[in-house]
DNA sequence: AATGTGCATTTTGCATACAAAAATGGGTTG
DNA sequence: CAACCCATTTTTGTATGCAAAATGCACATT
């Protein structure tokens, strides 16, 4: 019943740090309400009711509505003329989508990091792949996530383009949603850390060329996995 | 005074037709906002008033207020904890993270494209290439903008990926406000016509890698078009 | 039984009201 | 003359009110 804390505190890469003080509520609800999406709390096409919601999230309707305009914009949520809005459905064509664009613009951040990342950022993000390892190895699927899109994001920040990390974070909030509900095979689980482990050998040479190749694959495969899980009418087993 | 129809009745390509009946407020408010911004009529870092904005607009603030989220989620405008929101600045910087982005945007369609266009959608990208010469040659900027941007959004519709086009469009409205700044010389504007050929070129012979390379350049190029202006302080010169 | 039809209820969309925060401005003081 | 302080005004952020649209449901009609 708990919500995960998906809010990324990322060890590294804090950016877009600063409001200190008592955040507004509707950013707030912006967050909160994308975590209820994301994490599949909310399920897909489920109606959301504002008034019911407005009192789950303890605000009246007025921040929630500019929230939900917030996160159409951003394609989690869809508006319906007179009908208000739904949590944007989970559809196979769609997820196939978000990941040929996310293909391209991992690769894109890719090439990039091999350029200008220091070597002090791909001695962080050495660091997180072990973290990411040890929770392998332990099969704890919950933190090896958490690791996982870490070193996704540390890489995105290392191609110095926060239009890119904004965009990049956009779209994958989309995986991560669909992330919630697939159930991931050892098999797969142990391909997807050795992708992990070239496309770490790739930036330590800063060999940028290869890095885009092998994020594109592993993009892919991360599709391959999703769309099994869509497929198998796994769709709607998100959340309780 | 007035402002320049910019909603694209797109000649071609017209995926998100629909509603057909009388249209939510906000979202009308959503569609003349962003107008404002894009075409320069509300400057960079200009403060949004609320209460003057929602008389100029005809509504109440709530509407704009929530027009204001959607458009913050763009990026067209920034919100500032209690103290409302002002059009985003067009930061040289910013232009060059938008362009890289763009570009691979642009060459993952294009590639995309050269596979799935039909002939008929080939044709008709000849056809406002046709367009955009004439008015081209007639010195008729502002038409020639229209066509060269109808251009680039057939190939990325061609490219059969609706979350592309989404993505595309949310970063190609800061182009479009940037373009509203730039004077383009003829020398340039030439040179811009001479890549476009190139690019017909290449989707006629469904050259994917070929256009890649071209659109990558193109956009390069508009990108050191648009420094330009912004580098020689043209930048506040955009309406009135 | 299936399909309309009209009324009651709910829900959305917009406007307004109110409270808290920030800007403004004028006067005082160092 | 500049810097600071405090009261006033303005503006933002949130809650609430109200009308229009949609939904649900009982009942009538074929």
């Amino acid at each position: 019943m708990t919500i995960p804390a998906h809010t990324t505190p990322s060890p590294i890469a804090s950016n877009v740090t600063s409001l200190a003080e008592h955040r507004l509520l509707h950013e707030e609800v912006i967050d909160h309400l994308r975590d209820l999406i994301v994490t599949g709390e909310l399920l897909p096409e489920a109606k959301l009711n504002e008034r019911v919601l407005a009192e789950r999230l303890g605000t009246s309707r007025t921040p929630l509505r500019e929230a939900i305009k917030f996160l159409a914009s951003e394609g989690l949520v869809e508006l319906v003329p007179n009908r208000g809005a739904v949590v944007a459905p989970l559809k196979p064509e769609k997820m196939r989508e978000v990941f040929v664009v996310l293909g391209a613009l991992e690769a894109l951040a890719g090439e990039q990091a091999c350029r200008n990342a220091s070597e002090a950022d791909i001695a962080d993000i050495r660091a997180l792949h072990y973290h990411m390892l040890a929770h392998h190895a332990r099969g704890e699927l919950a933190q090896y996530f958490r690791y996982n899109q870490l070193i996704h994001q540390s890489i995105l920040d290392c191609a110095g383009n926060a239009t890119l990390v904004q965009t990049w974070r956009g779209l994958n909030a989309h995986v991560k949603r669909a992330r919630y509900m697939a159930n991931l095979s050892r098999e797969r689980w142990d391909k997807a850390v050795k992708e992990h482990e070239d496309m770490l050998d790739a930036l330590t040479r800063r060999d940028g060329t290869k890095l885009q190749a092998l994020l594109r694959d592993h993009l892919a495969n991360k599709l391959a996995l999703v769309m099994e899980a869509l497929g198998s009418g796994a769709v709607a087993e998100g959340a309780r």
